[in-house]
DNA sequence: GCGATCATGTAACATGTTACATGATTGA
DNA sequence: TCAATCATGTAACATGTTACATGATCGC
């Protein structure tokens, strides 16, 4: 249950559905993602339990707009929520899930293909976090120090993302090269066209 | 749809559900994770899709057994699944959500608790990894080199674990350091028992 | 006129969690 | 005898995704 949450969160100023959602897509869509599908029935949900109140208002372009306030009960829940210990644990990955059971196809080669792409993607995802924060120097000479308090948190998360990012890169070369390693010692054996460890 | 696949990639030897699951908490629980009543269910699709057979069989103690084997098409399936391309980016972590919002508590001292209740899980999780790698060290003297070849897949994702979780540490103390040297540096002009930053 | 953006929603489906129901066997 | 383990499942609920429906306005 942490979407409710997150836009609790999201909720300092009145906004809608639409705004919410061009919300996760700056910044939070790092660490959660939801559609337009899901928020709409969640806030309405939301005004259910009394955490909102929403009143409709003419937009400057399109149809009206329902905007949403979080109310002092609202706000509360956000805080019981923040008491909460950390939600840790639950993480999946899928395409941990797809290497571990590779072996499957029986040849080196794809995994490596494989670790190719991956590498890739979490390369261009490193890049776009280095844009942020590089951004945020730019405009801002005694970073981090000089961050006013509320927006610590914000540059905390984005610290972790960096972390991980490089330490799956440096997982990926690790990888990379073991495998690389693995196959020259094949090549020469056998042609680099065959199978390489159904052999055995 | 992850965990069908899972399954398939599991049943390299028939088995029952109860198996599976035991499975999963040895190992597959690192990166994905599924209750029997999930498991059950899914298991009796799959059979429906033509992946898998099933026959009962008497079990030593309890009830009958239920044992699946894959089929051709279930193992068709595992190597099309395998051959797509990594499933990156939909990685959802509540505790940064968590700590995103952390600044309406109006309290960094409550930042640096949770961030230390997180150093803690996370440490935990990090000494299992390491305990498992070091099972295997001690079994094998030439690790991770002496590998056999269908084994090598489970130690690369070992290595991100143990990759993600020291970066995660590091962050950590990273983000305890950065905390405690705000506190230092209001500490002094008002009490540690009175607010930190709402002050602003 | 046409595509992009603004704006809200429903419906069908897929996935995942928690609680409940049942009952045998084994070891302390 | 009592708790743990073996073993299978259903029901209700919660969450999340994809596809569909509708229609206004703005810039090219």
């Amino acid at each position: 249950m942490s979407l409710p949450h997150i836009l609790l969160g999201l909720l300092r100023q009145p906004a809608s559905g639409y705004d919410l959602k061009a919300e996760f897509e700056r910044g939070i869509r790092h660490f959660w993602s939801a559609e337009l599908s899901q928020i709409y029935p969640t806030l309405k949900r939301m005004e259910g339990k009394g955490w909102l109140t929403s009143q409709t208002e003419p937009s400057d372009r399109g149809p009206d707009r329902r905007v949403y306030t979080r109310t002092e009960a609202g706000h509360g829940e956000l805080l019981r929520w923040l008491g909460a210990p950390p939600q840790v644990g639950a993480e999946r990955f899928a395409y941990l899930a797809q290497i571990a059971f590779m072996a499957e196809v029986g040849d080196f080669r794809r995994t490596l293909e494989f670790m190719h792409a991956l590498r890739a993607r979490l390369a261009a995802w490193e890049a776009e976090l280095r844009a942020i924060e590089a951004g945020v120097f730019a405009a801002m000479p005694g970073y981090p120090d000089d961050l006013p308090p509320e927006e610590i948190h914000h540059h905390v998360t984005l610290r972790m993302g960096l972390h991980t990012l490089a330490a799956k890169l440096a997982w990926c070369d690790e990888t990379i090269a073991r495998l690389e390693g693995r196959l020259a010692a094949t090549t020469g054996r056998r042609s680099a066209l065959t199978s390489t460890f159904q052999e055995r």
